[in-house]
DNA sequence: TCTGGGGTCCTTAATCTA
DNA sequence: TCTGTAGATTAAGGACCC
């Protein structure tokens, strides 16, 4: 017998518009047709996090180095982000999107896939869907769109990329294989610098080429996961599966220094405040984690990452600071100066946290700061973790 | 040109355990 | 009891994405 015919899927996909920029662009009218340039101070080290279309036309882009966007153009708006306000004009899109399907995936702060399969009866084809996603965007936060429309959510993310700004793309089941094949295979998911050097020196540069290439050869030079993954994508395959509430799995802060720091105090004390940071917000997030990571990354770019196990889990900024600061003495790193230090949790745990909670979440008591102090020494001098964990449940709420 | 910050996922190697 | 081994877990690093 034959399969039953499945009911058509349209996913769609949304991606505002040079986000960050265009929300300095509404905040303040006055960089209005300026070139705006969201990042890091020039004379920083930095990137730029977004550019306006204005400032794009001198050939700035996002995670171009800030000194290198300067010299491109010395008369941009340069900006430090605001990310209070671009969460909450990202707030406000996804609440607008919600009314379309309450089928709404955050894929990032500016980007959302919908699952839009079944609206037409309601709105009309999915050209008329997307037209009213944007215009509805529009007119609740004078923010603009490119809406991408197809059978699955890699076609969905390109329709929306090929029509950037302000632009809507339709793409039927049919017209898929015609859509991709001369699109660079860099537009494929997962293929970024590295595997785009291997697939140049095998000739192939477009989607086209690269299903017309020999599977195994392929697999040969790629490994067979990534191989089949970017055949599958080049055929048209992809998920069409849209998870509203994606949890988070991780959380972490890292700060990079303006100048590289080898003061052993400023950088515990540095680890300290992020330690707070991550576990800030693990606790009103309402999660805890069993696993500590710390990263240190010196001159040159060279990156460590460090992990930690922990016997139960927690949010606790102490537990997190100390377990953190132990990587970082015994975890067999090399000592030199340091560009960058970060510290994450993760691995989410439904257990009761170790100890966070037998702590006021508020500001420490000046007892319990002189605690922390004498069990940092001793940690210090006797580089375990056992004897603090002893001493933080002693201590009284 | 000289590379932020916050994430996810994958690969690989070492270690643990049944 | 010993040994070999397969599979799970842990840890580190890298690629990639926005």
């Amino acid at each position: 017998m034959a399969p039953a015919p499945q009911p058509e899927r349209w996913i769609a996909h949304v991606d505002l518009d040079a986000f960050f920029a265009s929300v300095e662009q509404r905040e303040h009218p006055e960089y209005d047709g300026q070139p705006v340039v969201v990042g890091a101070q020039p004379g920083n080290r930095g990137v730029v996090a977004a550019a306006s279309y204005e400032a794009r036309e001198f050939g700035i882009h996002s995670a171009m180095p800030i000194a290198e966007a300067y010299r491109r153009c010395p008369d941009a708006v340069f900006l430090r982000p605001n990310m209070e306000q671009y969460k909450e004009a990202s707030q406000r899109v996804f609440s607008v999107l919600e009314t379309i399907t309450p089928v709404v995936e955050a894929a990032s702060i500016d980007e959302a896939y919908l699952d839009v399969s079944g609206l037409e009866k309601l709105l009309g084809p999915p050209e008329e869907i997307g037209r009213e996603m944007r215009d509805r965007i529009f007119s609740e936060t004078q923010l603009t769109a490119s809406v991408g429309i197809g059978p699955s959510r890699l076609i969905a993310k390109l329709g929306s990329e090929s029509r950037k700004p302000d632009g809507l793309c339709v793409v039927r089941p049919d017209e898929v294989l015609d859509f991709l094949a001369p699109m660079p295979v860099s537009n494929l998911r997962g293929l970024g610098r590295q595997t785009q050097k291997i697939v140049d020196g095998l000739g192939i540069r477009t989607v086209a080429e690269l299903r017309a290439f020999p599977e195994d050869e392929l697999e040969q030079r790629l490994g067979a996961r990534a191989a089949a993954s970017f055949r599958r994508q080049a055929m048209g395959i992809a998920s069409d599966e849209i998870v509203p509430d994606r949890q988070r799995k991780s959380i972490s802060k890292e700060t990079t220094f303006g100048t590289d720091v080898t003061d052993k105090n400023a950088l515990r004390d540095t680890l300290r405040e992020l330690a707070a940071g991550v576990a800030g917000i693990a606790r009103r997030e309402r999660l805890s984690g069993r696993v500590v990571t710390l990263k240190i990354r010196y001159e040159g770019f060279e990156t460590h990452t460090r992990q930690r196990k922990l016997s139960g889990p927690t949010h606790d900024e102490r537990q997190l600071f100390q377990t953190a600061w132990q990587l970082f003495e015994h975890g067999d790193l090399p000592v030199k100066p340091v560009r960058l230090i970060g510290v994450g949790i993760s691995d989410w745990s439904e257990d009761e946290p170790d100890q966070g909670d037998l702590f006021d979440q508020g500001k420490e008591s000046e007892q319990d700061q002189q605690l922390l102090e004498t069990i940092d020494n001793v940690a210090e001098r006797f580089g375990k973790g056992k004897l603090q964990i002893g001493l933080s449940r002693k201590t009284p709420k």
